[in-house]
DNA sequence: CATTCGTGGGA
DNA sequence: TTCCCAAGAAT
């Protein structure tokens, strides 16, 4: 048997019932796709229905703000992948009709759609024998053909999206690809994988070299950054505040309380003295308290952000239009959204 | 080509 | 605690 015969073989039994498994509807797989991207099935399966709910069309994606896409995306991180949705969405609804590419080579056309993304829409809604390479696929087959190629290498990448177009069903390209990832995913894990009930590990090279914890191979380590945010949480007496949306880097277009970023942690006297804190308070009388006293230290993939809310009581202000129970309302960030949790609780 | 883009789970 | 990394793409 071929190794992708074992492999929908040992699919057939032992996939999970997953929601976009049970459609053809390439508007429902492009989701799923794009949410799924450097994201775990468990954290994304909510923000699919979700959004099937919301926008059960490509045309209502089109047709809605950027602000709400962004609120209903909020906290699954990558907000990029929210806003090139909507860009495409609006792509697909306007310039194409509302007909959704049937083809890989116009589906990488779409934002946010790469090889990976249009290489699984294709197979998958469209019967086209283009092989995806992810997380998974990379994994399979370092191991299975003990290839040390580093993937995120360019060569690596050209060799494995060879390597995988080689070897994909010609017959149903679709399961093959949702087969060595599913496969991926579930057996052949990057630590512990189950090599001993492995349909494959009579054949699999890194089994028989014990090479299973070598590959596959990655090279470079990200450099860590660290940041110092002070948000200031204006509080005046009518219940208003302000927020402002972000217009560059990290959580672009989302909101958050007036910043001050410093190069490193400030006290009261110095956040006081910052020139954004004396613009804004110009004459007004205000109380400043700290509402954590150590910094909420937020985890990003290339930074830690070391983050002060400082609570600016006032009794008015011009620019505090917004009124508090209209805060939930707007996209944020998640050490916003925390912040926004534990202050309401107070 | 290297870097940047979130968040959360597991070892 | 720290590190890896998860159905990647854009710049």
């Amino acid at each position: 048997m071929t190794f992708s015969n074992k492999l929908i073989q040992w699919y057939l039994y032992n996939k999970r019932d997953l929601p976009w498994r049970s459609t053809k509807n390439p508007y429902a797989i492009w989701l799923s796709e794009i949410i799924l991207q450097q994201t775990r099935v468990d954290q994304g399966m909510a923000y699919y229905y979700k959004f099937l709910e919301h926008f059960p069309t490509v045309k209502d994606l089109a047709l809605a703000s950027e602000e709400q896409v962004l609120k209903l995306w909020q906290g699954l991180g990558y907000y990029s992948r929210a806003r090139n949705l909507h860009v495409s969405a609006k792509y697909v609804y306007y310039t194409l009709n509302g007909v959704f590419p049937s083809t890989y080579n116009e589906l990488i056309k779409l934002k946010g759609v790469g090889d990976y993304t249009a290489s699984a829409i294709a197979s998958i809604c469209f019967n086209e024998t283009t092989a995806v390479v992810d997380g998974n696929v990379y994994r399979v087959l370092a191991r299975y053909f003990g290839i040390d190629t580093p993937i995120n290498s360019t060569k690596g990448i050209k060799e494995f999206k060879s390597v995988a177009q080689e070897l994909i069903s010609v017959n149903d390209p679709g399961t093959h690809n949702q087969a060595v990832m599913e496969f991926g995913a579930r057996l052949c894990k990057p630590q512990n994988p189950f090599c001993s009930s492995c349909p494959l590990n009579e054949s699999c090279a890194a089994f028989e070299k014990k090479l299973i914890k070598n590959l596959p191979v990655k090279e470079k380590k990200i450099k860590i950054k660290k940041k110092y945010f002070n948000y200031i949480v204006i509080q005046t007496i009518n219940n208003k505040t302000f927020l402002e949306k972000r217009e560059e880097g990290i959580w672009l277009n989302m909101y958050q309380f007036p910043l001050i970023e410093t190069s490193k942690i400030i006290n009261e006297q110095q956040f006081i003295a910052h020139q954004k804190f004396s613009e804004i308070f110009t004459t007004t009388k205000v109380s400043v308290k700290l509402f954590n006293n150590e910094p909420i230290v937020h985890k990003l993939s290339h930074q830690h952000i070391y983050a002060k809310f400082w609570i600016v009581k006032t009794t008015s202000l011009k620019m505090a239009v917004l009124d508090w129970n209209e805060v939930e309302k707007l996209p944020v960030p998640k050490l916003i959204d925390n912040f926004l949790n534990q202050f309401n609780n107070n």
